[in-house]
DNA sequence: ATGTCCACTAGGAGTGGA
């Protein structure tokens, strides 16, 4: 089984993009991020077209979750939806969508950028990575097989950003993300692609500005998590970057995807 | 640090977000 997560930026301008990546990699389950729209003009069809059944949690203009199931491997059975918002916490907008499918429990979260250090935005960054960890505590149970992808916009280590000592104590980069970072695996959580990959340097997210994917200047930002015995079934998690690059002349995101082949 | 992209509002180009 593949699972995989993809910040997508925005459904609208990456349908076909989306579509592509389906193709390629047929997963049987995939968190999606930044739909950039609301659950009612989600394209259902063209998913379902594609052989892929979805739970979102959207709005318009921004944010925007989801998790897709594939029709062949659900095979008749429901994929129903647990959670859409992070409790308390919908003020940020629609960040958080759990789904229960093929007997296990897969989250897409989207977490907010917090632009700098000093803006007012990185306080509500912290206070929603706060509740993400209260609500794993609460709804989690680490004995049974559980996944959470998505877009964290933090840096777990140095090894995960290109230029991790000019970074020091910026966005992404701080001690108080990585705080929070550590409380959420610490529900019972493991970064299946570090665990696979003690020591290899993996971006997922390329700046669109300044030439920062031709350049390399990337960043380890979306994650797969899983919970103990999805860990034990992981057989290997790859970060594939074609999809960061032009595809027939159309623009890709600025994300990678992440995926995790699981027995 | 910044060479880009996206959506909204409008009905063209500016603004906010990433």
């Amino acid at each position: 089984m593949l699972v995989a997560t993809f910040n997508i930026n925005s459904i609208n301008a990456r349908l076909d993009f989306t579509l592509d990546f389906l193709a390629a990699w047929k997963p049987d389950l995939v968190c999606l991020q930044e739909l950039k729209l609301d659950n009612a003009t989600f394209p259902r069809l063209a998913f379902e077209a594609a052989g892929y059944r979805a739970v979102t949690h959207g709005q318009m203009q921004w944010n925007g979750v989801a998790v897709l199931g594939k029709l062949e491997t659900l095979a008749g059975s429901e994929m129903e939806l647990v959670q859409a918002g992070l409790p308390g916490q919908d003020a940020a907008g629609a960040r958080l969508v759990t789904a229960r499918a093929l007997g296990l429990t897969i989250t897409s979260v989207y977490v907010p950028n917090g632009k700098q250090v000093t803006h007012p935005d990185f306080r509500m960054k912290l206070a929603w990575l706060d509740a993400l960890a209260e609500h794993f505590e609460k709804t989690l149970d680490p004995r049974t097989p559980a996944i959470v992808g998505g877009d964290f916009n933090l840096v777990p280590e140095d090894i995960d950003s290109y230029a991790p000592a000019a970074h020091a104590g910026h966005i992404f980069h701080t001690d108080a993300e990585r705080e929070r970072w550590k409380r959420i695996l610490g529900t019972g959580l493991v970064d299946l692609f570090r665990e696979k990959e003690p020591t290899t340097q993996a971006f997922s997210w390329w700046d669109y500005r300044a030439g920062a994917f031709h350049k390399k200047y990337g960043l380890r930002i979306d994650f797969l998590l899983g919970t103990r015995s999805v860990l034990e079934r992981t057989e290997r998690v790859v970060i594939d970057r074609e999809f960061r690059k032009k595809r027939s002349n159309r623009i890709p995101s600025d994300h990678a995807p992440v995926i995790a082949e699981i027995r």
